[in-house]
DNA sequence: CAAGTATATACGCAATGGCGTATATACTTG
DNA sequence: CAAGTATATACGCCATTGCGTATATACTTG
C-alpha cells in the first residue's frame, strides 16, 4: 500500500489533483491538460484511485474522475505538529520550543549547503 | 532541486521531521529513535536541509537539527484549494463543484500554484 | 599528537517507478 | 457486427534513490 506522500510526490499527478480540484474531469480532458500520453495519465489515476485520492464513475466509454477527501485529509493531519512553526505567536513559542535562536533571517533564499 | 512533496515522500525523512516537530535533536538522537545506520540518517538529513525542511548549528563535534517553517508552509498552501472538500457543507456544495469558486474563504492565503 | 567521538561522503547494489509504444477491453452507433 | 471512440493494461527501458559498508573529516581531550 502506498502512502499519500509517495503518491503526491509525482508532479504530474499533483497537476491532475489540481485540475480535479476545480472540478469532475474524463480522462481524455486531463490528457490534453497536461502534456502526456493518454497511458501515462491512466497509470497515475489507477495509482491515485488505488490510494483513495480519486474515484471515477462510468459514462459510456468515458471515466470521468474526480476527487476523495480522505488522503489529502490525513496529508493535512500529518502537517498538524508542524503549523506551530509557522501560525504565529510563534514569536512567543518559538523561543520555548527549544530555546532556538535565528529570529533575524532574511526572507530570501534559504541556504543552499553547509 | 527537489520539491517538497519529493522529499515528505520518504518515510524516514518523515519519521525525522516529526522527531524534530517537537524540539531540536542531534544526528546520534536521530540515529537511535529511528533504526537506521548513521550514514542513512545523515544523507536524509541532507536531503532535507537542502529542500530547506532543517537547519544544524554546530556543538563541538555535534550537529543540532531543527525545523525551518518554510517547505511545510508552501506544502500546507498548495493543499489550500483541496480543503473545502472536507471542511463542512461539502454536501451541499459537492454536487455544484463543477462550476464552483468557492465563495466563502477560511483563513489560508491565496493559493499558489506549481 | 594520539585516541576517541560525532558526523559526512564515496561507492556499489538492488529495487522502484516513470515514460512511450503496442495492444486489449468496453461501449456506441450505423 | 464492423468501425470508431475512450480508457486500461503489458512490456521493456532507463534514471533515480535508498541502503549498508567502508572511509574521510572535524573536533575534543589526555
Amino acid at each position: 500500500m502506498e502512502s499519500a506522500f509517495t503518491v503526491l510526490a509525482e508532479p504530474s499527478r499533483r497537476a491532475i489533483l489540481t485540475l480535479l480540484a476545480s472540478g469532475e474531469r474524463s480522462v481524455g480532458d486531463l490528457e490534453s491538460a497536461l502534456n502526456l500520453s493518454q497511458p501515462s495519465v491512466s497509470k497515475h489515476l489507477r495509482v491515485l484511485r488505488e490510494a483513495g485520492f480519486v474515484e471515477a464513475t462510468i459514462d459510456a466509454q468515458r471515466r470521468v474522475y474526480r476527487i476523495l477527501p480522505k488522503p489529502l485529509q490525513e496529508v493535512d493531519a500529518w502537517m498538524a505538529p508542524f503549523r506551530r512553526y509557522w501560525e504565529v505567536q510563534v514569536d512567543a513559542l518559538e523561543r520555548h520550543l527549544d530555546r532556538m535562536e535565528a529570529p533575524t533571517r532574511a526572507k530570501g533564499q534559504p541556504s543552499k549547503q553547509r
